[in-house]
DNA sequence: TGAGCATATGTCAGACATGACATATCGTCA
DNA sequence: TGACGATATGTCATGTCTGACATATGCTCA
């Protein structure tokens, strides 16, 4: 995906279901954005249901407070690779890595 | 992981399965390793049940054929954003990146 | 053997991601 | 209201990834 596509994005305030609806995305663009929303989704709920501060993940993580919050919101500046590092360290298994992302989860 | 670790990797031409018995990887590293070879495993597989040659594969890609012989290898200069762009961008669903990283293929 | 195509490996300039910092916004409690 | 903890947003230097190129190796066929 391009940087000027991704910052329209960002700029729409989009959230899952209705960024395709409402932007020229193209399939893969569309199932890349879900899937990375996914994965930030997912390090979100393990943070809350740990009852965890972004700064205490960030501890864990050799990171900034600043970043998770970008990491939850998918921010264009956050990697994939950053989000499943971040999931693998945090706990979860590759198998559920696997699983959030073939999910449909909103 | 360390690029130290990923040399030590690549220098002793590692497959799946190996790894993380020869040498000091973390459940962490050996999930993300396992991970990222999944996807160019599949990657490959896609390309030749099409009978695709990687050059061909790269101008689908608007890429190279040398970074996709990377891509199939997993290279440590290939991040798992380019494999997932590229299995989305040949035609995979989102459902299927999924499975294929949640998969214990050899 | 050697020509020809496919794949692998090494390198590099330019593009992009990262952690860190500063600062802003939000939520809640007194 | 204001203070405080948590989260969000903007920016930047440093480090990593990317496509491209050159070149090497592998494979098949005549």
């Amino acid at each position: 995906m391009r940087a000027t596509k991704r910052n329209k994005l960002e700029a729409a305030g989009w959230r899952v279901g209705d960024a395709a609806d409402l932007l020229d995305l193209s399939p893969e663009e569309t199932a890349f954005v879900a899937l990375k929303l996914a994965l930030a989704d997912h390090l979100r709920k393990i943070r809350t249901q740990h009852r965890w501060t972004q700064s205490a993940v960030a501890k864990r993580l050799d990171s900034s407070q600043s970043r998770v919050a970008k990491m939850e919101a998918a921010d264009p500046s956050v990697s994939i690779d950053l989000l499943v590092r971040a999931l693998l360290t945090l706990g979860a298994s590759r198998k559920d890595v696997g699983r959030v992302i073939a999910s449909h989860a909103a």
